[in-house]
DNA sequence: GATAAAATGTTAGTTGGCTAACAATTGGAG
DNA sequence: CTCCAATTGTTAGCCAACTAACATTTTATC
């Protein structure tokens, strides 16, 4: 074997990263935009917090990326009247069809996957990825308790 | 199926990311910058253009983590006589060391995910992922061709 | 030899990601 | 009711990643 699992996972990694990006750049989002606006969509009202729980990113990095996203247009932000510490986010028209074009190009995505592999095979990588996921999950569970 | 095998390998990469992250923390490197130190380390010499080429980051990106990484003493340049556009590259003792304990921490990694997985599964699991990897490979050849 | 093209590296400006420190509000403990 | 802790969100400053434009030097072409 020229390379190893380990080897060929940091270069799919690469490529994944820079097809994400270019697909993103045609839209007109940055990495991570496409998230914070999925979330939206399916949680119209929520608030920054959620978001911050949901993708596992620091609220300085969602506030910031909150902000931008706002100016450009996607989102909008509506104070809480009961709770003034709060802001609802809700898409913009402009933000419904932008996930459109997202939710579409994913779609495409998950049909090239579906085609490269057997139902068999597309079982077996699901056990072997729940399997790293498990893993990692578990190594930064040890990582608090230091 | 609860999740999707795109969901789980979303997942993945946001927990890849942090684990990375924090080890490198520790080390007292960036994100990217144990690759670099890694080329030269096996490279000594060579120029940031090589570094380009085999990261497949941008040209100014590595340019930047070049300058920091020198000051910061990891590693050191020298011009060419000959040609004064190329600066050598060259790894400090500080550099030499500091990837050393990268080396450890990824022997490491492959010692957990190889008792991951049996034989048989590692082979699956290469052939899988060389499937993705020329997928991925094979779209970026296609849109550079429009 | 002059001029255009390619190679090498830099700088300015955008974004995402992080830490750390902060302000403001809310809610609970005493 | 008071005061302290938790929640929510922001700002400043660091880095990586990108694009775009640039300067310099080398090389190829005519």
């Amino acid at each position: 074997m020229r390379q190893s699992m380990e080897q060929i996972f940091e270069e799919i990694l690469i490529l994944h990263f820079q097809e994400n990006y270019m697909k993103l750049q045609e839209i007109g989002l940055y990495p991570g935009q496409e998230i914070i606006l999925g979330y939206i969509i399916h949680h119209e009202g929520g608030m920054q917090s959620a978001i911050v729980s949901h993708t596992q990113k620091k609220a300085s990095t969602i506030a910031k990326a909150i902000q931008r996203m706002e100016h450009a247009g996607y989102i909008c932000r509506k104070k809480d009247e009961n709770d003034k510490r709060i802001f609802h986010l809700y898409t913009t028209d402009l933000g419904k069809e932008t996930y459109a074009k997202i939710a579409e190009l994913k779609k495409q995505e998950c049909e090239y996957y579906s085609h490269l592999f057997t139902e068999e095979e597309k079982k077996n990588i699901c056990s072997y990825l729940i399997r790293i996921r498990d893993r990692l999950k578990g190594v930064q569970k040890n990582e608090k308790n230091n």
